[in-house]
DNA sequence: ACTATATTGTTAAAATTTGTTAGAATTTTT
DNA sequence: AAAAATTCTAACAAATTTTAACAATATAGT
């Protein structure tokens, strides 16, 4: 990976979350703090963004609109820790499925970080935002599923998706879930349930990417059991019974360890008037 | 492999990805870096791209995102006027289908301005700059067509698109064209062909919207005769002899008259999320 | 076939980029 | 306010990339 491609990266990450972190960026790149810090400087040469401690902000953006507690909310740290694990399971020419959701973009900008798997993976996605992510930033093969549009998730779900889906042959999906617990996945949406279900069994091997928030919190449908799936990568914000309890019903837990510190921390912000 | 071969490539790989990599593509083109160092100095001689550290950069442009706003502001009243017309085609409650491009774009952005259509209308669209429009400004119901992600259109292609499509029943469809002349619509790209050949089939009218610069333009690929059309909406930028020509032919033609009120002003960008 | 010209590969030194460290400065916690 | 943790700076070593010169190979013209 080339320089230009590292500031193109940090540009990028800038431009969805605002603020980035020195510690995050050079996680994510594989590359030394100083690195980093040195893309950043070239990048407030530019103009593009500003120093701030422990990271850069994109300039002309005021700070409020994406405060510590939002990103807080976000789990974002814990995203960033889940997806470097899921790129672990994912080999140059894959074929991968991503479900909808910030967990699974977490994972495909992890690939656009990798110059052995950006372009040559086959990516299918329901995620609109996934989707535009890779399509910028990657020259992979992409696929969109299409669909009914969800306006609330920027994603397509329902007969249509699904159906296209099952006609392909991948080789990982990772699923996404707004609620989980010690046996099921489930979801308050009905149409949902079978664009995940089909992409469970379109796909040699799946994995459920859910932070730990999610856990315990109950959907209105089941969807599909732990236990079918081929492994669980989740922070170890799991409460520890949950642990003992999914480890002996037979299910492949992985717990990831949010190590990159959060979002820089932020000056107070001077209100202009 | 010849040299000018071999800098196709580059330009190719530089067109897609913005940016790429010496190492890079001394493995993928099998010959030293030193022979692609040179080849991107030529590059940079003729001001393809510019030399960064580690490979090449494309000059101006920033990830071929200009290119679209660029075409936007083309002809744009002639488009505003076409989408006029076009509007006048659908009723309340119609199912819609747009195919890629800003001709269709333009007549999505009108629909948003007329409330008896907006959230009344179903549209379904391989083109994900018309879908995040309507998703953002519209509550109708929304599909998109899925398929293989075509970067250049913001858009998809191929069998898995054209296969959605068929299987749908619409009112009318609105068929873009980069080149189309007194008898067929053509295309120089493929996996078009049957995604447009889908929709004519799908949609019980169906009509070109293409402003006349497009006329007499060739692709290799002929997709659709314009007799099987019910109309072709087109500017008064087209030849007279033209007119007659598709008049007599038993063509329905609709030439509409730009407005100097629809200056190209400053459109604002459709974010892409 | 033979020469002239252009293209490509190889190498070594120069220049740049990157990683590491240790101490100073800053921010956060106690 | 002091202590602890983090972040910044600066300097140097290590790794990588660039430059430039030359040898090897290929191509074109006569």
């Amino acid at each position: 990976m080339i320089p230009a491609e590292r500031q193109q990266f940090i540009r990028s990450a800038l431009d969805s979350r605002g603020m980035v972190s020195i510690v995050d960026m050079a996680g994510q790149l594989g590359v030394s703090q100083m690195t980093v810090r040195r893309d950043m400087q070239a990048l407030e040469k530019e103009g593009y963004a500003t120093l701030v401690s422990g990271g850069a902000q994109r300039t002309g953006r005021i700070a409020s609109e994406l405060p510590q507690a939002e990103k807080r909310r976000l789990q974002y740290a814990e995203k960033v820790a889940i997806a470097r694990k899921a790129i672990s399971m994912i080999r140059p020419g894959a074929a991968i499925y991503f479900d909808a959701g910030t967990t699974c973009l977490a994972i495909a900008e992890a690939i656009t970080a990798r110059s052995e798997l950006r372009d040559s993976v086959l990516v299918v996605s329901n995620d609109f935002t996934v989707v535009s992510h890779l399509m910028h930033n990657a020259n992979c093969r992409l696929y969109h599923t299409g669909g009914e549009v969800l306006r609330a998730n920027k994603s397509c779900v329902g007969e249509i998706t699904a159906n296209v889906i099952s006609r392909l042959n991948l080789d990982v999906a990772f699923l996404s879930a707004s609620s989980w617990d010690a046996e099921w996945i489930s979801t308050p949406s009905e149409p949902k349930i079978s664009v995940k279900l089909a992409a469970a069994k379109a796909a040699r091997r799946s994995f459920l990417v859910a932070d730990s928030t999610k856990f315990g919190r109950l959907g209105f449908f089941n969807i599909i059991k732990l236990q079918e799936l081929d492994g669980i990568i989740t922070d170890a914000g799991l409460p520890q019974a949950a642990q003992v309890q999914l480890s002996r019903s037979g299910v492949n837990l992985m717990i990831v360890q949010p190590t990159s510190a959060e979002a820089p921390i932020n000056k107070e912000e001077i209100p202009l008037l």
